[in-house]
DNA sequence: ATAATGCTCTTACAAATGTAAGATATGGAG
DNA sequence: CTCCATATCTTACATTTGTAAGAGCATTAT
């Protein structure tokens, strides 16, 4: 589980879906993303043949269609998505990143308060 | 500033040190990158056209050779580059993508209390 | 039983990326 | 003034990604 392979950005949106309502058939992942994305159904077909090749995510036959279910977490992905960021800009130390992401204008006051708050219980344990 | 062009991953590796020791004539960069890549001249050649062309580089002939200079921020990448993850994995919320981070293993009690106190000065401000 | 429908499989093709070789131009050595 | 070293420019090619069309196969409607 440590050595994710990469996923390119559309793969991410089809994975996304797969994560989310897991075990899910090909037409209900079509159906959610044409919600939100202008993709031909092949299009997402390939998607998930080439997320399957890359081993995250697989199939069963359920009567004549497709169930997909991932095989790696989201979290970990995440994990692997974020020290990638941490590596890259900060020489891997996570807490600068941390650092960092405090001072970024996308953070309210109120938000601070509620971070706090949360380090607080987090040190506490 | 706001509309960053992608650029990849061994574009990264090459920018970053431009980023680091600009103005850099060509040679400096393939002598830095070539400690820890291994990669031909060539290739870091094509790796500086490219980013040229995306308009996050420019240079100046000094003499005979280029010295290179970055156009855009380490730090407006980095903010771009995060708020992709936060969209990607929380929807857009900074604050969401910080709590989670607190929550990753690489954080020790000590880098939890020393965030604390940053956290602190920055809610006095 | 056969045709139509609708999944899945195979193939395609342009743009981006990783990786670099060969061609060309130019300043400095002789 | 000519040639060479070396820096830059052009071209190349495999792989990955975005985007999808067409072929093949199985199930259902007639």
């Amino acid at each position: 589980m440590s050595n994710l392979p990469q996923i390119s950005d559309a793969e991410f949106e089809v994975m996304d879906v797969i994560w989310k309502y897991a075990p899910i058939s090909t037409n209900d992942i079509t159906d959610r993303l044409s919600k939100t994305k202008d993709w031909s159904p092949k299009t997402i077909y390939t998607m998930l043949s080439r997320l399957e090749k890359k081993g995250v995510i697989v199939h069963e036959k359920e009567s004549r269609v497709f169930v997909y279910t991932p095989c790696v977490k989201r979290d970990d992905y995440l994990a692997a998505e974020s020290r990638t960021l941490a590596d890259r800009f900060f020489d891997g130390a996570m807490k600068q990143m941390v650092v960092s992401f405090l001072d970024q204008k996308d953070l309210t006051p109120e938000d601070l308060d509620e971070l706090q708050s949360i380090l607080d219980k987090k040190r506490r344990q």
